[in-house]
DNA sequence: GTTGAATCTCACATGGATGTGAGGTTCTAG
DNA sequence: CTAGAACCTCACATCCATGTGAGATTCAAC
């Protein structure tokens, strides 16, 4: 597999998946003219790498990582396993506090449905309130 | 209130809250020598737009929402409250999307562990497994 | 073979929020 | 009244994933 189907396949571009490799997170053989090629496992590696970036996780982080995400062994070192407890834990905070902003937009949303549908039945009322947070 | 009471009280930096301000999302009175003056109000509204850009809108998309949030009225326009709505669809993909993440890296420090907790028992066993995906 | 699409490397550009520094003005405590 | 902390504007720097373009090479199909 070359890695345009890759990029077609994953539906990321040539340019990350290269930038990937560069950041020693993705690796493909070569062939003897130097282009690469892939197996099918590369095709869950890179989504599994764009879930983790989308977490907001850096190449760096994803990298210190990648011992216990590839080879989950009493040989990894000790540091990378608590670096994953530490993103993990980070992730559950981010996770709360989307949470608590998804809430508020809902309650923005029907406010503003009420609103307009209270302007349906009695046009020309405008402007009725103040809320500056939701 | 000043500029710096205000970061202090929000932990967001003084650059940051003139930024906000230049993106039309914060708005100051000014003194006669034109330092920067907030009511309490200001850090109510500050944490609603850092929790917003923590829900990975940019400024211009908040920007775009202001109406909404402000004034919750019929006046506001359609295209406001669509693109609310547009939002908040997108920022439940994005945390059901970290919810899966979440749970493979859940997963993962489990299997780490027990790995880890096998090696105590019987040492010198290394690199049993490969596990590319979560 | 030949051709055209795909790939290669290198390197500079982009965007968005924020950092940083210069040079100057305003405010507040003593 | 004065010192120095805080503030002002302007503008360039940074980070990081990704875009983009140039110039050269390789691969696949005919």
């Amino acid at each position: 597999m070359r890695i345009g189907d890759l990029a077609a396949r994953t539906g990321v571009s040539v340019r990350s998946l290269r930038y990937y490799e560069e950041q020693g997170l993705l690796d493909s053989s070569r062939s003897p003219g130097g282009h690469r090629h892939y197996d099918e496992e590369g095709v869950d590696r890179v989504a599994y790498l764009q879930r983790l970036y989308a977490a907001g996780l850096s190449s760096q982080t994803i990298l210190s990582l990648l011992p216990c995400l590839e080879s989950p062994s009493a040989a990894t070192s000790d540091s990378a396993f608590d670096r994953l407890v530490e993103e993990r834990d980070k992730l559950v905070t981010h996770i709360a506090g989307l949470t608590r902003t998804l809430e508020s937009l809902d309650e923005l949303i029907t406010l503003n449905r009420k609103r307009r549908a209270a302007s349906v039945a009695d046009p020309d009322s405008g402007e009725p309130g103040r809320t500056t947070q939701g």
